[in-house]
DNA sequence: ATGAAAGCGCTAACAA
DNA sequence: TTGTTAGCGCTTTCAT
């Protein structure tokens, strides 16, 4: 599907402005239209010292006439404090992130600050690289999501003296706040949930991560099952790729067990949606043959038929929490760091 | 005007850097330890003049033991490109514009350029806002993406010289290139999609805006029917809000005319997985009562049950182009803008 | 092949 | 209340 491509009309000479556009207005030129210095149209803009009200006027009106813009870079080399917080994530396509990111921006935006959001997904831009490309740029603050209890690439950050909040991460370290999801509370929780609607034989399609919040989410299972007095069976804990596909095969693997599980949690709902797909291709019925429950709550969780019922991890307030954490350190960059645990909702539709 | 960027009493304390992190090491302390001239350690950092294998091997060693990195404030500052493009979009929960920036990734990346994603979802900073913090940030391009045929908040980066890609817009502006999927013919296409197989009563559910993407599809809708000697009928169009619930209210009022459609064309897959859900709750069946086709392709028309048919606009490769854009303006700013016009495909699933 | 020094645009200490 | 001026850390002539 190639893109029909025309050039724009005509216009060799069409801009007399030709290339490269007309010189940035400085801070001098605004001075020198006001007819002060450049000490007070600085003052007037930072109100950092009194300026009487008829200069400011003035300034302000030079500052309109010529539509005047402070150079960040400048501001920052004087070490002025930039507004800005970068959002560092693993996969801006997956749909957890975005949520993540608006949830910073529902407390960034208000106080003036505002979000720069860089996605790593791209090689061959490391995170690392991201984190150290963004203090170069001087941001105020830094939340890093995405990998698990991998503190490395904040160092820089925190070397630096720039505000880190590590977002998925549980072990807390120095000069590092984190915010966490209570995975272990969340797997028993799901685990539960099937076993108080009479399931007694539960699976589990999981990730092939040996750590972070698959990892966690399993032993939340596990711990359900043992104070239920139910014996584990490794049969039923699955491992596959974190991925629709995955839970489709997930799910083909449980069901050719010679005693099949009632129900099944799915490490995140793109399992869970997959592992309903494969149950309903094979004119199954969920919740009837096979419960399911999923987690994260992804928007396709409400959409698909059956509604998937799934462990809400309320990211968007996570987001929230983690700005408010860089917040705090901004104003007060003596005080410790903070880990913070959210705990998960249930979430229940139709598919349990 | 743009003078007080923090809620009054809020934002960044001007108190000097009390505690955390070392200060920054600076070329000087590199120059020191390698025994050179700084201008010696930014010539052998850039490579724009020999210097001897001896004496870069001593600066890099300097750099590596003293985790040296340049402040980029002060580099651009000099004028240097920042190597950074902004992708500004309106909101960063769309799983539209997560795809745009991954397309976008796509082609930055290898080149060098980190994508800053900033999403103007958030009140109160506005798209024009965030455009002239971007310009003072100097990024070297910007990306506009989501309201249509405004290129008023392009403007200023026009004016500063900062090469600028509209997305979604129809019309080409002097200075500013455009990527634009074809609407109408994608309206066209899938009513003909519909037409095609046997259903001569073809509703459609738009948005409320005249302008823009729903209303070029309408057009395209009409184009067809007219092409197919079928009178359009105006009840047969309804005007929702493009969500879910408005795609399940559109299909409500369809469902309720005398003569109701067999089916319907929506104009995104949200509202037709809305108009799905109504159509699915009412017993009746998709697509043996009413097909319905949606525009997007999103994740969840292939996760919900009957899989959704849709048009599919190929937007992470639109990101590629607008990214292609940007680049070769940067490389050559005298370049005339250029208009780029995607067509789109047809994603058959099961819904038709 | 290497250095010295002049700014880039801004803020703030110091003067008036 | 306002102005003068010294840098912030870097790149880049212009010398050597």
């Amino acid at each position: 599907m190639a893109a029909r491509r025309f050039v724009d009309g005509e216009g060799p000479k069409d801009d007399p402005p030709a290339a490269g556009g007309k010189p940035r207005v400085r801070i001098v030129d605004v001075a020198a239209r006001a007819g002060v210095s450049i000490t007070t149209v600085s003052h007037a803009l930072s109100q950092r010292r009194p300026v009487s009200a008829r200069t400011r006027e003035k300034v302000q009106r030079a500052i309109e006439e010529l539509s005047y813009r402070p150079n960040e870079a400048a501001r920052s080399l004087r070490g002025q404090p930039t507004a800005t917080v970068a959002v560092i994530v693993p996969d801006i396509t997956n749909p957890f992130y975005p949520q993540l990111a608006r949830g910073m921006q529902d407390v960034l935006s208000p106080k003036g600050y505002q979000a720069l959001i860089c996605s790593s997904d791209a090689e061959p831009v490391s995170r690392r690289e991201i984190v150290e490309q963004m203090i170069a740029r001087r941001v105020d603050g830094i939340c890093i999501s995405g990998y698990y209890d991998d503190h490395a690439d904040a160092e820089p950050a925190v070397e630096a003296g720039v505000p880190v909040v590590l977002f998925g991460h549980r072990a807390p370290y120095p000069g590092i706040s984190t915010v966490t999801t209570d995975d272990v509370g969340a797997g028993r929780m799901a685990t539960e949930h099937l076993l108080s609607r009479g399931h007694e034989r539960v699976g589990f399609i999981t990730g092939r991560s040996d750590v972070g919040p698959p990892a966690d989410r399993v032993a939340g299972y596990r711990a359900a099952l043992e104070s239920a007095g139910i014996q584990v069976e490794d049969e039923l804990v699955v491992r596959e790729p974190v991925s629709r596909e995955g839970g489709a095969a997930g799910m083909r693997r449980l069901l050719a067990l010679d005693r099949p599980p009632q129900a099944v949690v799915c490490t995140n709902d793109f399992v869970a949606i997959g592992a309903m797909g494969e149950v309903l291709d094979r004119g199954l019925d969920v919740p009837g043959d096979v419960a399911l429950i999923g987690f994260d709550d992804i928007d396709a969780a409400a959409l698909v038929r059956p509604g998937l019922t799934t462990m809400s991890v309320a990211i968007r307030r996570q987001g929230q929490a983690a700005a408010q954490l860089i917040l705090d350190r901004i104003a007060n960059p003596d005080q410790p760091p903070q880990a913070t645990l959210f705990a998960t909702d249930l979430v229940q539709r139709q598919s349990t």
